[in-house]
DNA sequence: ATTTAATATTGCAATATTACGATAAAGATA
DNA sequence: TATCTTTATCGTAATATTGCAATATTAAAT
């Protein structure tokens, strides 16, 4: 096929994966650490920090955008893209609650 | 093109994704729960309880064991899977890490 | 040695992702 | 208005992922 049985899983399973894959790509990581590292938002130079053509950086951000992780304003020039806090720790819940349940009992 | 151009990241940026990538289907995040739930090494029922074909199962756990997160015996008839306990953890760092490392100073 | 039960591999079709050139749109400035 | 700068969107090619049927492999049991 190529298109994930996403109902057949729980919505727990499939929004960890979902917010899984947009760090599944280094690009993503990068923007996202150096955008998390300004002092202010600061984003017209992400494309010379990242090495990446400008409609692809464009892209990248469009999927960090779709899971909630950016704020600011994102139209015309000069934009002001930022980490959305209160998201970001909602993400960091749902990773250290995954990793956290683990059974010691085994080989 | 369609492949990432890894060569232009930073090893650690490639690792994260690396790895993300794995839990970026909702299938492989259910398999690694249950794993993790069982007592000991079980694994003969899991196309049962996930609900996909047993290759593509089969496939799943082998994307699952290239980042090192299986231990146990593989081949022939019934296996023992179970998680590596201290591969676990490493990830569970790199992504605290990261999500630990976050600028506060914004819009 | 055959059968049985469980997992792995192969091959392929459907779909998704990645990347970028070309172009559009938005907004500032001369 | 015209131009410049910056980001967004479109179109498309290359590659990757997902899923399963068919088949192979492995090892235990009969």
């Amino acid at each position: 096929m190529g298109a994930s049985k996403t109902h057949i899983f729980s919505p727990v399973h499939n929004e960890l994966a979902h917010v899984a894959k947009v760090l599944a790509h280094p690009a993503r990581v990068a923007i996202l650490e150096y955008i998390s590292k300004q002092d202010g938002c600061i984003c017209n130079d992400l494309v010379d920090v990242i090495g990446l053509a400008q409609p692809t950086i464009s892209q990248h951000l469009n999927e960090i955008k779709k899971i909630g992780l950016l704020k600011g304003t994102f139209e015309g020039k000069n934009l002001c893209y930022c980490i959305n806090q209160e998201r970001w720790e909602e993400l960091q819940h749902s990773f250290h609650a995954f990793f956290s349940n683990i059974n010691r009992n085994c080989c």
